[in-house]
DNA sequence: CGTCACTTTGAGGCTAGTCAACGGCGGTGG
DNA sequence: CCACCGCCGTTGACTAGCCTCAAAGTGACG
């Protein structure tokens, strides 16, 4: 099968991928680029066709989403699914098995996708190596630590919503038009919304003229506003406002 | 001020208190003690007495906990309390500060508590000449963790209260009662629940023969259908029950 | 003995979940 | 080609769980 461009025509600048290295290690540029990109083990993921890897499973590699949108999943002792995360081109999957090698969570596609390959060994020395790609994995632990984070508050639905579609127009760099690839069944598994609540509350912004919407995607009209009914889910104010006394 | 033992009569292991790093060094056990007793650099910490550090500090150490019972709070952007996490005598406070010297919670009292100084530079050392103390740290950290996941779930107010007893009753080893140091209104914070919902929650459970109340404390005589409850907030079952396809 | 923080109980309301039904769309197979 | 099916999005009606507000009881402590 071949590996066409991204879907998506942003430019992904793969810092991780084994490729970079590769062209680190052998300086000759276009030459390399060439031959790594022959070399490059991406793996192509069709959404229900099976998953990149399963909870619980021992991982020797993670992986970097070149295209598409993935889907970090959990499952309760009733077999309901339940989101953790969503990655996009750029960002990294599997992280959370650095620790002791073993995942977390299940990771399937949520729209035709790539990734590619970046054996842990090479990644941490990769990261000894380079500060740039170990600085770049600590910024998406800690994103994911952040949004886990504001996930766990008890927030209302629209605020939920809100925050998640600043987060995506965010992180894909794309003007004030957000695509989202996944199913509104998806964006309520991640933020424990029912999927007639995504649909209501996308409704009622769009009927106050907030955001406009079309097929899987969102326009934001008001971002003013939408930024301040966000706002309480995005910052952790840690300090105590009054200390109580010496 | 004199630092007597604590309230708790449980004997509280501490491994990671100055005392034992300089006991290990030093190598005579006994004339260390007494020494290192009198060196400890304990801190005595009451309720409603301002904190032991705050969000947005930058730590030089972390503290172990001596005895009474220690909050992590965050504010939101009104000045609401949430609490994050309670830790207990042998618990470790300030580990979020290990990454970047930073941390990002407020710490203070619940009850009259003493707690130890461990210096991060000397810790990390520690650390890494004692893989007792490093796994000890990592048990914490993770189980830290495993909690604000399943935190995050949407359940009921009667199962996240049992898990927490549950919990608690599990890191004091304190038989079936369970002694609740904090208020409900702090348990309430914890667990996303207004104070009105916990108490009527807990009522609840004594009016249906699971629990007796007493004063601030617990006692658990129904365990097999408490940890029935419970049991869907605890284990996060990772695996995809069917497979969609090859 | 008064104050204050905490707990308890009641009444009412709101948010979001559940259940049900329908239209649109894409794929599949006759 | 069209009929059928399943998934997705949409909408309405109803319900349940929990929050809010209010008020009264309890205990600790000065």
């Amino acid at each position: 099968m071949p590996f066409d461009a991204a879907p998506t025509a942003t430019k992904i600048d793969c810092l991780i991928c084994p490729i970079q290295s590769c062209l680190a290690r052998r300086g000759s540029s276009e030459q390399a680029a060439a031959f790594g990109d022959m070399l490059a083990p991406r793996i192509a993921l069709m959404p229900g066709r099976g998953a990149l890897y399963r909870g619980g499973d021992r991982l020797r590699s993670v992986y970097s989403v070149r295209g598409g949108c993935i889907k970090a999943s959990t499952y309760d002792s009733d077999g309901n699914e339940r989101i953790r995360g969503f990655y996009l081109p750029g960002d990294l999957i599997g992280l959370d098995a650095l620790g002791d090698g073993v995942c977390l969570a299940t990771a399937a596609a949520v729209v035709p996708s790539q990734v590619c390959v970046a054996p842990i060994s090479e990644l941490r020395q990769l990261m000894s190596r380079s500060p740039e790609v170990a600085q770049r994995i600590m910024e998406q632990t800690s994103r994911e630590l952040a949004l886990a984070l504001a996930l766990s508050g008890d927030y209302t639905a629209e605020q939920r919503l809100v925050a998640f579609l600043l987060q995506m127009r965010d992180r894909m760099e794309s003007g004030s038009v957000v695509r989202l690839p996944m199913a509104q069944r998806d964006i309520g598994s991640y933020l424990r919304l029912a999927t007639e609540t995504v649909c209501r509350t996308l409704k009622g912004l769009e009927r106050r003229g907030w955001v406009s919407l079309g097929d899987r995607s969102v326009r934001i009209l008001n971002e003013v506003k939408l930024r301040q009914i966000a706002e309480p889910v995005g910052l952790l104010h840690a300090q105590e406002p009054v200390p109580h006394a010496a």
